[in-house]
DNA sequence: ACGCGTGGCATAGCATAGCGATGTATGAAT
DNA sequence: ATTCATACATCGCTATGCTATGCCACGCGT
């Protein structure tokens, strides 16, 4: 997966991970790989920016977790969270139906 | 349809529009809007320099067409354009994919 | 004669997002 | 001891799409 091809879509794929439950930055990127079944690696310049520009945003918000020494950043959405993702749904299925309509028959 | 949702598919959308027949800028947008029901309706500023870009690239080559002095710059796509294209199209039905298996399901 | 809308192209300048590289630190395994 | 996986952070780069602006030609209405 190149680089220009999730732009403008990773907000989306954070807030999903988000979605069910809180987690941290790490486990947010292997639930993605896990799903995307290994197309969504997101390197690490890519995840921890996006998360705090989502917390400076009010979409998600965070506090410090200590489990036995290990510092962990526990994310989760607020309502403005929920609110943008279910925009952001309906924003990917229009682009998606779009893109559909467009380029031709899906696989 | 906001701004970064098109970033990196753009190009794709760009070489669709000419895989059936060389067309100029102006038409291209218009096919482009007319496909996708308005959904895409490309401002200037995107839609040239890309042409450009793409021209740059090699992908599509163009030639200057002069029916009573109204000029338009029409553009086919070279062999490695096509190949480009099919390229795109395998890219963006594995990100599409991935997408619909992490975000659920489909509209 | 003048303005306006539509067709048609171009570019400068900007904003932004994702990524590579690099740095730090802990715990588990070898 | 060393290496690997876990875990977070940030600098600086680059690419890309968009806004704004400018140019020109044609046809229509007034």
């Amino acid at each position: 997966m190149n680089a220009e091809t999730l732009k403008g879509h990773l907000d989306l794929l954070l807030l999903t991970a988000l979605e069910a439950h809180p987690a941290h930055g790490y486990a947010i990127a292997e639930t993605l790989r896990a799903r995307s079944e290994q197309a969504f690696d997101l390197p690490e310049g890519t995840l921890y920016p996006a998360l705090h520009r989502l917390e400076r945003a009010g979409l998600l918000a965070s506090r410090w977790s200590d489990q036995s020494g290990r510092r962990r950043r526990v994310y989760h959405l607020t309502a403005k969270g929920r609110r943008a993702l279910v925009k952001r749904q309906r924003d990917w299925l229009d682009f998606a139906r779009a893109m559909r309509a467009v380029v031709g028959v899906q696989a």
